[in-house]
DNA sequence: TCATCTTGACCGTAGAC
DNA sequence: GTCTACGGTCAAGATGA
């Protein structure tokens, strides 16, 4: 069933990456001038300045609180990249304190969660390939390095579900508390293909029990299941067709930003859908004009929208 | 009925001795 | 070489739609 072709796609660009703009294949949205040009020629159009005189103003406050908000990401930016050199300098400096770990054995996975588990005030994820292949066995002398990367997801501390909705179909097969983490550890595989390698593990991480590290294992021998298809099943969860952020796929030159993919959803996963988390003020507020900055930005909503103002006004004037 | 989850058991590997 | 600890996987039973 196409659905593209037969509804007005509203869908969001919620895009919380952007800097990291070259990641997503999507056309950038036309600029917000252009946009709001196009905006005000159609309410000149239908000759109902009173309808366009608040959205405009709307509009402008908007864009005037993204501007403010970019600023305050670029800053960021500066912020975390200072904060890397210092780190950089000082594992340099203290070389020997890279190995903290307790235990000899095991060393794989205590230096992997050492050098891994890099989870940033913010959430960020920069953990490496290369460091998880380390830790593989060196008897697997695979000729195809399997792929391998991390993402974190921030969740309810109180939530208990180890569950990342990435847009695939996941199956679980079994669960560990291992010795470096009190929390389980989850391992999921593909469901969606039956040949598809990909293996996933799950659990939260040690310094914050709100957030979910997921490492992938793989890479997927099929296409993104559409959203249909990925919340067909139980405990599927909303789908996002944006990355997960990979420190593989993103460079290390600024931060990322903890992807969240489990707001409460209608009815998909009983299991997970907890009341909507306590985030501070300024998160809200963030994340409030994130979307009211991609609604703006999104040119499909604003068909919808002229199509939903046209629409009432053709009703007014028929009644 | 089927798909998925849970969880104890099992296996392979690495480090200690 | 053997023992032990550990992570990863299997598979039978349970559960829910």
């Amino acid at each position: 069933m196409d659905y593209s072709s037969s509804c007005v796609d509203t869908s969001l660009d919620l895009n919380s990456k952007p800097y990291h703009r070259e990641l997503y294949d999507a056309p950038l949205p036309p600029p917000k001038k252009e946009l709001e040009s196009k905006f005000i020629d159609f309410g000149m159009k239908l000759g109902a300045k009173q309808e366009t005189g608040p959205l405009v103003e709307e509009l402008n406050r908007v864009s005037a609180e993204n501007k403010k908000l970019t600023e305050m990401l670029t800053m960021m930016c500066e912020n975390y990249n200072s904060l890397r050199n210092q780190l950089a300098e000082y594992m340099n400096k203290n070389p020997a304190e890279k190995e903290l770990s307790p235990s000899k054995k095991r060393k794989s996975e205590s230096s992997n969660n050492n050098s891994n588990n890099i989870i940033g005030a913010n959430g960020n994820s920069e953990s490496s390939s290369t460091d998880e292949e380390s830790c593989k066995k060196p008897r697997e002398e695979e000729p195809i390095k399997t792929k391998v990367w991390k993402t974190c997801v921030r969740t309810e501390a109180t939530d208990t579900s180890l569950i990342v909705k990435d847009g695939y179909q996941w199956r679980k097969y079994g669960q560990k508390v291992t010795r470096d983490n009190p929390s389980p550890r989850a391992y999921f595989k593909c469901s969606f293909a039956p040949s598809c390698p990909v293996k996933k593990k799950v659990q939260r991480s040690v310094d914050d029990q709100s957030i979910l590290v997921a490492t992938y294992e793989g890479e997927h021998n099929h296409p993104q299941p559409s959203p249909l298809e990925a919340t067909s099943g139980q405990n599927r969860g909303m789908t996002l067709t944006s990355v997960p952020c990979s420190a593989n796929a993103i460079s290390s030159s600024g931060p990322n930003i903890t992807l969240d993919f489990t707001k409460p959803k209608s009815g998909t996963d009983s299991k997970s859908a907890k009341p909507a988390r306590t985030e501070s003020p300024d998160v809200r507020k963030f994340l409030v004009d994130q979307m009211a900055s991609s609604l703006t930005k999104d040119p499909n909503f604003t068909a919808a929208l002229a199509a939903a103002i046209s629409g009432r006004i053709y009703q007014q004037k028929s009644n």
